[in-house]
This record gives C-alpha cells, sequence and structure tokens, in this order.
DNA sequence: CTAAACCCTGTAATCGTTACAGGGTCAAGC
DNA sequence: GCTTGACCCTGTAACGATTACAGGGTTTAG
C-alpha cells in the first residue's frame, strides 16, 4: 500500500491535468501539499477523492468557485446542507435556462441556414439575414450570449 | 441627414458598447475609421448596419472570426456563398451538440438535486454523489465541458 | 470658468485550461 | 561517468469576448 502520490500519478489516476491540479491548489480548492526536500509535491490518498469532486462537480458545469463552496460544506460536516441544494438548484436553473437560449438561437439559425440557396453572396440569405436588423438586439434582451 | 457618428453614438444606436466597437476595429472587422484633429473616430451610415450584422451574428451565438469570414464574404459580393452556408451549418450543429450535452447534465444534476433530504452535510446526498467516481470523468468521455 | 460627459490609449481583469520558457531532479542504459 | 528521457518546479501568456480600469485630453452646457 504506497500513499505518497507524486502530482503526475495524481493527475493519470484522477484524469486531471497537473496543471489543473496546481491551479486548483492556487485557488484554495485542494489543501497544501507536502513537499520533498527538491520541492516536489507529495500527495496522500484523500487528494484523489478530492480531486475526484472537482472533476466530477465540472463535468456537471459547476464552475469552480461552487465546487469550493460545496467542499467547504464537505470540510464541516455539522453544517446545514441546505446550502448545496441551494447551489445545485440554482446551477439547473442556470443549465435549463442556457438550454431554451440555445434552442431559441438553433430554430433562428435553421431558418437562417435554410434561406441559402447557393450562388454568390450578393444574393445570399444567409447574409441579408445578419444584415437584417428586426431581428438583432436592440429589439430582444440579448445582452449576454455565453453560446 | 447628418451622417458623422462618434463612437459614442454609434454605440447607442446599435446597442454594442464603444470598447467593443475599438475592438472590432482591432481584429480587423471593422474599417479603420476617419478621424476628427483631435483622433476621435467618425464613422458614416456604413458602419452601423455592419455592427448590427456583428451584433446579430453574436446573438445568434457565432464567434467572431465566423462572423469576420462572412463580412468578408459580404466584402465580396462576387465569391460563391457556399462558405456562409458551411459557417451556418457548421454553428448550428455545434449549436445541437451541446443543447444535447447541456441537457444530458441537466438530467444527472436533477437526479443529484432530488437526492438532497435536508439535514447535515455529513449525509448530504448530493455531496456524497459528487465524491462518487463511477461517474466521474474516468469513465465517461467529458474532456470539455464548456458548460 | 468649471463640471459633466465624452473621447483617447494601453493594460488588466474575468473563466478554466493549456502551453510555453527556463530551470532543476531522478531514473535507466551506455 | 554521462547522457537521455521523463518527470517536477515557477511564472507567464494564450485562448474568446467583454468589461473595467488608469491617466490623460476635449467638448459642451450651465
Amino acid at each position: 500500500m504506497k500513499n505518497a502520490y507524486r502530482i503526475g500519478e495524481v493527475a493519470t489516476r484522477t484524469g486531471c491535468s497537473p496543471e489543473s491540479i496546481r491551479h486548483y491548489e492556487k485557488l484554495g480548492l485542494l489543501p497544501t501539499p507536502k513537499r520533498s526536500q527538491q520541492g516536489y509535491r507529495y500527495y496522500d490518498q484523500a487528494v484523489l477523492e478530492r480531486v475526484g469532486f472537482i472533476r466530477h462537480g465540472r463535468s456537471l458545469g459547476l464552475d469552480l468557485h461552487s465546487i469550493q463552496e460545496l467542499l467547504a460544506l464537505s470540510d464541516h460536516p455539522d453544517t446545514d446542507c441546505g446550502a448545496a441544494d441551494d447551489i445545485a438548484t440554482r446551477h439547473l436553473q442556470h443549465l435549463e435556462a442556457r438550454i431554451a437560449k440555445l434552442q431559441a438561437l438553433a430554430t433562428e439559425l435553421r431558418q437562417v441556414v435554410q434561406q441559402c440557396r447557393g450562388g454568390k453572396a450578393a444574393d445570399c440569405q444567409i447574409i441579408q439575414t445578419l444584415y437584417d436588423h428586426t431581428l438583432d438586439c436592440s429589439e430582444r434582451g440579448c445582452g449576454q450570449i455565453e453560446a
């Protein structure tokens, strides 16, 4: 039973790059690890679970700040868990809103694409549509795009 | 009929910030404008349509590079319009893939949220689920997240 | 004549990750 | 011994599009 990993081994075991691991440490999501005499980071088993937690959160689309909050809850087992529910629920609503927006964009874009009948750019309906002011920002609330 | 706008007026008429307009100019999406003796940018009517084009493209989720290609096509009316169709179609497929991915995330997150029955963080199923390795990156292909 | 509102340039921030540069360390093979 | 390759370190910059400064100049209305 080996319980001292260098960063590369943590990386391969978790599917997370060494750069990201160092990044998480800098942001405070991972504890400051022990160092060898030469300055190499050495990790124990626990960090594998913690990195796994982070990657799973990221794979769900949570941002690192939310994951940090969830880790803080996890680090204080006596805290009420409602905050975790808040974070997850808020993110779910965020996702649902984004999906709705992307679907609207895809619908509009599908119409744009179908208008193209080939030919010269001068007559291209895709380009014409993009020039069309009646569909653009000032009409709808389209501040953020993040698409 | 006034046909000389300063950047701020272009901004209010197009719903696009002056910073973004300068940014588009730096990237080459907008032509270098005339300057007053004091160095102020002065624009004519044409830039309003061009900025409108860009904003409409952005509101559809196109990136500035794609928009630049579309503008180039528009600037050369004799070019074949197939490239525009390519760009739009490619982006549409990109959008559809993203939607599918976000929907999968939302489904998974919905399951996670429903598991929370309140109580202490130590027992919180949201946190437990995030620690669960069987769902994480190494199992599925979850390299890019961009959610 | 002064204050508000505008403009300029250049730089840094955001988010998470990747990719360097420039250097040190450690193993195996010759 | 000595080299080669695989690791590790730090710090910085890049990606994309936008926003937010700092630090300065100009115009306009009161």
